[in-house]
DNA sequence: ACGCATTAAATGCTTGTGCATTGAATGCAT
DNA sequence: ATGCATTCAATGCACAAGCATTTAATGCGT
């Protein structure tokens, strides 16, 4: 792969990203007062409740698969537990250790944001050369 | 195309752009005092200069290519003038834009940081499945 | 049991970003 | 020429992100 293809690639992936994004804050934000990062974090607690015993995270397990680091996803947290749409709560065992779950009104508020964020994926990956 | 795959596509778009730009953002930042930003704009001016005659560009053509809004743009560009690595002037045919030009430093600046940048993009994206 | 390095998460601080607004210059219609 | 909408870039403001530090809890070695 020649320099210029790299680059070519980077550019590439870097404009479809950043349009990807672009939308899905305007869309998730508009429709369901959610940030991009909001709801991939409401997305992980729903996606995970089958495998977690008791849906129950720590914060830790969440850092996995949301790019941020770990001050930001302590205020991440912090801000979908003012918004009543997680709970945090000391977990026994390991007592330095937080829990994060799930309410009923963050699981409300993802089954609505849900297809929005299908959508605007479907529409800028569905049949598309790189899709 | 399932709704299954294009979430996954997604998640490898948006974990491969997270891990180049945070080793972008790292490596340029530590060997040549540049953001990712910063470096990208050098780098469109240099692209350009070939194109322009003069080498100069109105702010909102550098914004084409970098994904940033256009107040960021106007700061990020204050900050590589106060850096020494481009000048700004009016232009006399539209005196509400302002061309913006590299200075010598800013081409010595971005010609030792491209071996950087290359390096880093081939690392992630050459040789690989979706490369 | 005690000290000490380590880990989890929260917080202080600084910086970069976007939105909305502003200020200035332009162009167009009347 | 005058008024008015439009465009370019800069700026006030609010907020989110990262880095470094802090606080608290653990575990390990002696």
């Amino acid at each position: 792969m020649t320099d210029h293809e790299v680059l070519s690639t980077w550019r590439e992936l870097s404009a479809r990203h950043a349009a990807i994004v672009s939308d899905l804050e305007r869309e998730l934000q508009e429709r369901h007062e959610l940030g991009v990062s909001e709801f991939e974090v409401l997305d992980r607690l729903v996606d995970g409740v089958c495998l977690s015993a008791d849906g129950k995270f720590r914060v830790q397990e969440l850092a996995a698969g949301v790019h941020l680091s770990q001050s930001a996803l302590s205020r991440l947290i912090a801000r979908l537990e003012k918004a009543g749409f997680v709970l945090r709560s000391m977990c026994a065992d390991d007592r330095r250790g937080v829990f994060v779950t799930l309410t009923d009104a963050g699981r409300v508020r993802h089954s609505e944001a849900l297809p929005t964020q299908r959508r605007v994926l479907r529409a800028h990956l569905a049949a598309t050369p790189q899709g």
